[in-house]
RNA sequence: GCACCGUUAGCUCAAUUGGCAGAGCAAGUGACUCUUAAUCACUGGGUUAUAGGUUCAAGUCCUAUACGGUGCACCA
């Protein structure tokens, strides 16, 4: 136990007043019109109506008292005073800190500077707060607190609540967006036996009455597959994926991913698609498709163009404008050499030719790119579950979306070969054999239709629609070590 | 995992070359019947993240630890 500061205490000497008063500090249900937003929307002089909220300031004027009462919606001005709720209820009053929620029944007036006030008549103390609020004008700025304790930064910063009502809003649009079209949403399994879908490390976990050891999903693709084969057609899944990673501005260990599978379309109906979805969201979320991003202090850093059609180029060519027209026909050796000197780059000596050639694409076009940009025919080892481009197998038939300098969604054409399928993992496990879905390979071998597909990355969309600079500005509760003392 | 930076009152921030730890908000008391970051007066509040070290003297210099931030690495 902390030692208790004098802020605390006094707060708890409150509590016992008003126990001593007969007055419970933690209410029960309190009838209100709705939210503070909605109680604003009924305002009307004269009316009487009924709100409830967190006492978020405080004005006092001797025998007047104006109060902020405030929920996640907005803020409503009360006005307290003894003529009208009676001296008892005075006394109560008094024992009221910032940080309480109060229900109040008032009614609706004007002051003479125009604000919308309830006129206290009634009011019950709803919730006794025994922990000070942070500062009325600055907020909660220690960037640790604002993660650890979500709850106060969404209490005393505006900034935090319109963040996260975007990415609520963001996902309601996309659902809309994507029911609209006949997409149905499903739920796949996020305890697997195989982490299959993409490459990184898994989460395990235990199950105890099976004995059996599982694994948190990495991606969810493998089984919207097997919905495919099963006869879906236009499928999607927008839940958590999890990745035993490193964390950073980008990465979050538990990430929230959006899945479409569209059976007979391919990388470009899915291009067309993801285009159109993020300008339906865009419009919806921002009003514009030209999203502006500022600093702290309100200074535009970049404005994002949305505005379509989006530039599609082939992954060869992006890297040929940064590397050089020669970067394809040089030498393996001369390619590390103009990597590591002229282009500035650490080059590991045991990263694999197609390794080097996509770290120069990572750090020079995937990091600079702001406005949309649709990568198209990657290198095949990059992409295992997409169907090889007709035209030249050592390409697969995929786009890879840029926006806001963050790959934001894959494409892909299907691989449904259920060979040439088992043969790309294999080649892609190497030594790690029982890495591979035998399942889903069954799956395939039932018959697969051609389709497209794409994910999109729900967490860095906020950002890109925010302006946050970290992942974690966009997730609720990131993860952080344990706080010990 | 590596490097650099940060941690001072409940909150937001100061503290010069190593020389008495300050302010605003919040809190307490008092004044005020229309305030909007209300205003005015007074008061209380600190083991400077933690543990050591150097020094006559450490918020400040050194070492270690914890947590966080940024970058790197990892992440088809």
């Amino acid at each position: 136990m902390e030692p208790e500061n004098e802020l605390i205490a006094q707060r708890r000497e409150k509590l016992e007043a008003l126990r001593a008063r007969g007055v419970e500090p933690f209410g029960r249900a309190f009838q209100t019109l709705g939210s503070i937003a909605e109680v604003r929307h009924a305002f009307k002089e004269g009316e009487s109506l009924r709100a409830a909220g967190r006492i978020t300031a405080h004005r006092d004027m001797g025998k007047s008292h104006f109060v902020d009462v405030r929920d996640a919606t907005g803020r409503i001005q009360a006005y307290f005073h003894e003529k009208e709720v009676g001296a008892e209820a005075m006394e109560i009053f008094n024992l009221l800190d910032l940080g309480d929620f109060i229900g109040v029944e008032g009614v609706c007036f004007l002051t003479k500077t125009g604000e919308p006030t309830l006129k206290v008549r009634k009011f019950e103390v709803l919730a006794k707060s025994l922990r000070p609020p942070p500062e009325k004008w600055h907020g909660l700025q220690d960037v640790e607190a604002r993660y650890r304790q979500r709850y106060v930064d969404l209490v005393a910063n505006e900034q935090s609540r319109e963040t996260f009502q975007k990415r609520i809003a963001i996902v309601r649009e996309i659902r809309r967006f994507l029911e609209d079209r006949g997409f149905a949403e499903v739920e796949t399994p996020i305890l697997q036996t195989v982490a299959g879908g993409a490459a990184a490390a898994p989460f395990s976990t235990h199950h105890k009455a099976l004995g059996l050891d599982l694994y948190l999903r990495i991606a969810p693709e493998l089984y919207l597959k097997r919905l495919l084969v099963g006869g879906f057609t236009k499928v999607f899944e927008l839940n958590r994926n999890f990745r035993n990673e490193g964390i950073s501005r980008k990465h979050n260990p538990e990430f929230t991913m959006l899945e479409v599978y569209w059976a007979y379309a391919d990388f470009e109906k899915m291009a067309d698609l993801i285009e159109e979805l993020i300008c339906n969201v865009a419009e919806k979320i921002c009003g514009s498709l030209e999203i502006e991003h500022r600093d702290v202090d309100g200074e535009m850093v970049r404005t994002i163009n949305l505005k379509r059609p989006w530039r599609r180029a082939r992954y060869v060519d992006l890297v040929r404008e940064v590397a050089g027209k020669d970067w394809f026909n040089i030498s393996s050796e001369q390619r590390r050499a103009r990597a590591s000197g002229e282009l500035k780059l650490e080059i590991l000596p045991q990263l694999a030719d197609f390794e080097v050639t996509q770290h120069v694409f990572e750090k020079l076009v995937e990091e600079k790119t702001f406005d949309p940009l649709f990568v198209t025919h990657c290198p095949k080892e990059l992409v295992p579950l997409a169907k090889q481009n007709a035209a030249d197998s050592s390409l697969v038939d995929v786009y890879e979306l840029i926006i806001n300098g963050v790959e934001m969604s894959p494409g892909y054409t299907e691989l449904n070969d259920p060979d040439v399928q088992r043969q790309r993992l294999l080649e892609q496990a190497g030594e790690e054999t029982q890495k591979i879905d035998e399942d889903f390979l069954l799956a395939l071998e039932h018959g697969m239709p051609p389709a497209g597909g794409f994910g999109l990355g729900i967490d860095r969309l906020a950002m890109l629609f925010t302006g946050a600079e970290s992942i974690r500005d966009v997730i609720l509760f990131p993860l952080l070590k344990p706080k010990r003392d």
